[in-house]
DNA sequence: TATTAGACTTTGATTAATCAAAGTATATTT
DNA sequence: AAATATACTTTGATTAATCAAAGTCTAATA
């Protein structure tokens, strides 16, 4: 059985390889994302190496074996599960979440943690917009997100149009609002229904829910 | 903060002596409990009592503070709560749920026990018929007569079970054993240690007094 | 190229929780 | 009262996880 202390490390090493895009992250990362000590990371990459989770290369940095992926994309989809029941069941403040995940998804079961997902309606993001991994360790696809699951600030790039209407199509284009442009989120406002963008730097534009969820994007 | 180990010294000792109906525990009965040896249990009685948490009598027995008494009762509720939760909200099986909520117990938060026992509708009874304890760690009080106390032709319903244990659970499901259920004492017979009983006025059913001591009813 | 700052590793110690096995007290039987 | 069995305590060792502080490497700067 896994310890929680190592589930954490698993976790929070996968999590930095997808963050910053290099499968092998660097010790003080490492250290700094868990709290301890540099010393306590680095004894920790032995052990866990020796157990075949990771491949350690002193002084250069750590990479997730397959197995250690594994177990990683599993305590992401428990963490992000587990938010998701907070607010959506539980009616938990979104600012307040993140430490109550911690805690559980050491102590929640495989068994558990599937009728869980099934009440949610096997949710395929968490309150946050993170994407909640599948049973089987897949992180679906950004390309599943619209425009209508980007918080304020975000800055995304337009994957497809989810209309075929020529109608929508021509207003679509006179807009720039085109696969591979940039968009940034300026702000959301749910009672308005009102979604503020920013299309090349300049052009400021206000979408509904309805369109907006047509706007299928990537990161 | 609590460590796990020790909210679970703390909920067994309760335990124990509320079963027991006396508030000083024997060693061997702590030992038991937790499934440790002997000397890890005594171990643990001097750490607990410098802590505060309990009184030791050495080769007499354990008793708790009113400090380890709010603790355990404390954690008489989470595990009751979670078990609630358990079959309510998610449907997990009677028999799962002890092991499950035995983890779970640890990793909730004070915050997250309180929006529970709100969406469970504050709940009095656990699945197994055990009275939850309220917030300021009041128990509702319970009969403590067992099938074992009944003579011949009582009628009686099923207050709750006393074993957690899923093979024991299991056998009583499986034979209408459950809160509730009423209850027929046909013949006892104190020296094949044999009650025969008639469930749903028809099923009939021998149990020994380890089994019928189990049984806790209310007239 | 030599120096140095910063990142990382090593070492030695600590704490919590545990066990095995040896020792001791208490209760029961003879 | 002596012998024995049972229950409990003590002792010494182990494991996981951690830190502080000393030591070492690497890369950037002078």
């Amino acid at each position: 059985m896994l310890s929680p202390t190592v589930e954490n490390y698993l976790k929070q090493i996968l999590n930095e390889s997808i963050q910053a895009g290099s499968s092998e992250v660097a010790m003080g990362k490492v250290a700094e994302c868990l709290q301890v000590t540099p010393g306590t990371a680095t004894s920790m990459m032995k052990s866990l190496e020796k157990k075949g989770w990771v491949k350690y290369r002193p002084r250069k940095g750590v990479k997730l074996t397959s197995s250690g992926r594994k177990v990683g994309m599993n305590m992401l989809r428990r963490h992000r599960l587990l938010e998701t029941f907070l607010v959506e069941t539980l009616g938990l403040d979104w600012g307040e979440i993140h430490d109550e995940a911690e805690e559980l998804e050491h102590a929640i079961s495989e068994k558990v943690l599937e009728k869980l997902d099934q009440f949610l309606g096997r949710p395929s993001h968490d309150p946050h917009g993170d994407p909640i991994p599948t049973k089987h360790g897949n992180l679906p696809s950004a390309s599943k997100r619209s425009l209508l699951d980007c918080r304020e600030g975000e800055i995304v790039r337009i994957e497809s149009i989810q209309d075929q209407g020529s109608e929508f199509l021509y207003f679509a284009r006179k807009n720039k609002l085109v696969p591979g442009k940039k968009i940034e989120v300026v702000r959301t406002d749910k009672i308005a229904d009102s979604m503020e963008l920013k299309v090349e730097q300049k052009t400021v534009l206000n979408l509904g829910s309805k369109t907006a969820e047509k706007i299928v994007i990537r990161d």
